[in-house]
DNA sequence: CTACATTAAATGTAGATACATGTATATTTA
DNA sequence: TAAATATACATGTATCTACATTTAATGTAG
């Protein structure tokens, strides 16, 4: 089912329009397919990737800006989404000693168990909705959309 | 500034994950300035969406239900996305005589004005987004993603 | 050292979203 | 044709999000 069929529309006004929709409309499905794994194990998208950043920070405690710099949507609630963490006992907060203002953020023993047994259904699901391209694609892509991302950098910095 | 760069790590454990991250981070982006141009109008991207798929009917009333297949994000609320279309006055929405559980929705005079102010503002964004790719590799983003879009179109349907 | 500005995070709030349920109408089946 | 089922849409509700404000701690200028 192409993009015409799946917006149930015939044609679009560009090339550069159809991308725009393509990438949206991917990264809808994407997202909904990592939710339906994330759900039965009581874990949000959000929630998914704070964790993952608190593991790749191999026992050092983060900060929440810098959690909320390095998430793949920055503007949700970082603080709210580590309460949310802490009140399932997979990440654990304290008052930073050098620095009184700042929250430092580590996961806990069962945030890592959790992870552990997504790390599985998640990277089978990241071949699987890629598994029709091959390597040259891959690459491709990848290239074209971090051009993209420049762009849109620099739109949004100009703005701002 | 490059995938990396923008979620702080080093690097990612395949090309297949980082091209996942990479369509929804620009995905996130492109939502980001459409809203900043939408926004000033009072209207959000997912009443643009409604909103621009009536204008598509020339004048045919369309159902909600159809509506919300043709949406973007198909999950949305169509119901209550209209309610505020027809606050605002850019839709009129009126019991089918055929099918009376069904609702047929018009945009208005005052919808379609609001569409052609936003016409340019949005082309030019899809073309700025989009300007630094040349007419190869959009074409070759548009058949990767497409294929991807199969790909999770088959993930979805086994699913349910 | 005091007053003001800046920073880090938490909280308040309105509105939006996901998911379940309700309500009215239409269709099917016995 | 009456009862059961299905359909189309609306509504309820908890949660989530975006954006503004607040609180507390630190930095800085006079």
């Amino acid at each position: 089912m192409n993009l015409e069929q799946h917006l149930s529309q015939s044609s679009f006004s560009s090339d550069e329009q159809r991308l725009h929709l393509h990438i949206l409309v991917v990264a809808r499905q994407l997202g909904m397919l990592a939710r339906r794994i994330l759900q039965p194990h009581g874990i949000t998208p959000p929630q998914y990737n704070v964790l993952r950043i608190l593991r790749g920070q191999k026992g050092r405690p983060i900060a929440v800006q810098s959690l909320a710099e390095r998430m793949v949507d920055p503007s949700s609630n970082t603080s709210r989404i580590i309460d949310k963490l802490v009140d399932k006992g997979w990440a654990d907060r304290q008052v930073c000693p050098s620095d009184r203002r700042r929250a430092d953020v580590l996961i806990t023993k069962s945030g890592m168990t959790l992870l552990a047994g997504l790390d599985e259904p998640m990277s089978v699901l990241f071949q699987n909705t890629m598994s029709s391209l091959d390597t040259t694609q891959v690459a491709a892509l990848n290239d074209g959309l971090s051009q993209v991302l420049d762009s849109t950098d620099n739109l949004i910095e100009q703005q701002s």
